[in-house]
DNA sequence: TTGACACATCAATATTCATTGATATATTAC
DNA sequence: GTAATATATCAATGAATATTGATGTGTCAA
């Protein structure tokens, strides 16, 4: 069965996971109002320093978020098309999209 | 640290997570066409029955679908408001939301 | 060139999660 | 009643993930 129809599930999947945890999505809270650097974060997180980087390198490798050296810092920045992924995954599978058109015998 | 404005961030997490596995996305995208039974279900994915029962309890769970018991069969269907939730998600955090209104100067 | 700062990465540990196979429960048919 | 079907739950295992503290790397300033 393919899923053309569908954005793709794997990508969709890493999406998702990347915004799973509580603290990913508080950076991600945090980076709707700009771009902000990795320390600033760590202040208004309270986070240790390397948990605050592996949370914003999984948010990176799921293309949540993009980054940008600028000297010594580091800005991340949200990413637009991941969040259109999300809201079109959002509206793809909204209830009553398909209704009536596809009803399917139960397998037995 | 508060989350005042936003939708609450646990519970955004976990329907976040119950979307973060592929065979949890298949399920929904399944579901998207009206609601299933499990062994329907078992059949389009080709999954043992146990595992399949643990998904469904992870995206029932999270509030990602409902269920509903008819005779010997339990039909799963979506549930609506789990779809908004995370549709309002990617609204409000898109960047630009709060642009120009809340710049931060950098830590140091 | 030394030191301080911003950040990334690594290694170790603990926790959480997914999968499998076995068993339990409910419903229906005989 | 017994048997068969649909589904849930449990126990064990392995894989993936998060956290911590330590170390590495690049950049700047003195």
């Amino acid at each position: 069965m393919a899923a053309t129809t569908f954005p793709e599930i794997g990508n969709a999947a890493r999406v998702f996971h990347a915004l799973s945890d509580e603290t990913r999505l508080e950076i991600v809270r945090l980076l709707s109002h700009g771009e902000r650097c990795v320390c600033e974060l760590q202040g208004a997180l309270d986070a240790a320093q390397s948990r605050l980087s592996f949370h914003l390198k999984t948010l990176k490798d799921a293309g949540v978020v993009s980054d940008r050296r600028e000297g010594r810092w580091v800005y991340y920045a949200l990413n637009r098309d991941a969040l259109d992924e999300i809201a079109g995954f959002a509206v793809a599978v909204k209830p009553g999209k398909h209704a009536g058109s596809c009803a399917q015998a139960c397998c037995s």
